[in-house]
DNA sequence: GTCCGTCTGTGCTGCAACACACATATAGAG
DNA sequence: CTCTATATGTGTGTTGCAGCACAGACGGAC
């Protein structure tokens, strides 16, 4: 695939680099594809290579020792998964399960790092993504204590909408309610709430956003703080 | 002070930098102390310093729209306060409070932004800190979402008690309300079954932990999942 | 078409935490 | 020692979600 392909459905993390320093990086990006529900990496696990989502969007979960799970952030086409290759722990406590299917651009290890270390543009924007991450993490704790799930829900979606170019989600009300950490039917009696408030329809798998203000008017803040930051940090 | 006397309660990040980079920090650092609730940022404030903690710890807090509040993390003297500044984002939309009185070292944000760029120790110790910090918050997420209320407590009260060099907390059932995001009358009944049990007990604003296996015990497995994670990073 | 697996809807009971109201206990000031 | 502000204890009713059970509905395989 030529280069000019391999950002026309980019990163856009990847597209704010230099053209000094995306010539470096170029010939070391890879192709992938993912499918739903694909796993990257497994808690404490090791990765070959960071990833830069550029359709895929990929939750980060925590996997309780009772089977549980919760959502602790989220990645797509505005950010990469593989925080702790850079930070230098190596691994991660939690797993990364591809939430929509679709593409990434993979670079080894050994070159990410040795981008990194030289401290330019690329160690900047990793770094601001990560702080940007982070906010997405608090704010999931606080919106876990103190929001109703219906709210949460509106957050989940329009954070998955932010990071597709479509209104229709592939995402059954299990996997949601997976990645919330709460039962199954809880997401469907809120689904079936904002259905019935026309914000959006849903059929067996198949959720579309109809009304993208109305989730904005009933999700809690956490929603707008997160973008907020990702804006100043990475707009 | 003389700097032995800075480092004998000391910051463990600090004393982790080898001796030829904190001979160049010491003249910078500087001896300050906190006092029981004292604001050290305001949500998307900026900090002239950043702060080594040797003897204070400090609470994260997001402050909601309506006046509610909850912590999304907690740094002692085995971390620091103001990420945002080596991040490269300034700010973060959080508050910075004193949880416990106490001491801390702090540098001036540019000297501490020179040494970062040299990407030495220091850099490195800073970005492995920064993700047990994440590793913090993203289990309280997690924790927010999936455990009880006296879960909570113990993994809130073994937290504090690791940065602490004593079994005896001042913090009222009030204050420990507004960190976790909860009632104060959740917290009256957590903590009298916690006493009732044997393993702290307390009176108007003193907490004393007595049992420290039985609250281990009784906590869920974030507070090891994190406990772990800074010893992995930082140990 | 029919079948079967998957996805969604709904009706319980139970519990943890909330909101509000108010009672009691304690430390420190005077 | 008394007063007062602050801290803690308790009761009642409500809410949001969990846990469990099962009914219906849809879609692809055959």
């Amino acid at each position: 695939m030529p280069p000019s392909t391999l950002e026309q459905v980019g990163n856009r993390l990847l597209a704010r680099l230099p053209e000094e320093e995306m010539e470096r990086l170029r010939p070391h990006l890879e192709h992938v594809s993912f499918t739903l529900g694909e796993v990257i990496y497994e808690s404490g696990g090791r990765q070959s290579h960071i990833y830069f989502p550029t359709t895929a969007i990929i939750s980060l979960l925590y996997m309780m020792e009772n089977g549980s799970s919760a959502e602790m952030g989220v990645a797509g086409n505005d950010g990469l998964v593989g925080i702790a290759l850079f930070m230098g722990g190596d691994t991660v406590p939690n797993r990364a399960v591809v939430q929509s299917a679709g593409d990434a651009l993979r670079m080894q290890t050994k070159v990410m790092q040795e981008e990194f270390a030289q401290g330019g543009t690329f160690q900047r924007l990793l770094l601001r993504y990560t702080q940007a991450l982070m906010t997405q993490m608090s704010q999931t704790a606080v919106c876990n204590r103190l929001h109703t799930l219906e709210q949460q829900l509106c957050r989940w979606l329009l954070l998955s909408r932010d990071r597709l170019n479509t209104d229709e989600l592939v995402m059954t009300q299990e996997l949601i309610a997976n990645m919330l950490g709460v039962r199954r039917e809880g997401v469907t009696q809120a689904a079936g709430r904002l259905q019935k408030n026309g914000l959006i329809s849903y059929v067996r798998g198949r959720i579309t956003i109809l009304d993208r203000s109305g989730l904005e008017a009933t999700v809690c803040e956490c929603y707008r703080v997160v973008k907020d930051e990702y804006d100043r940090l990475l707009g």
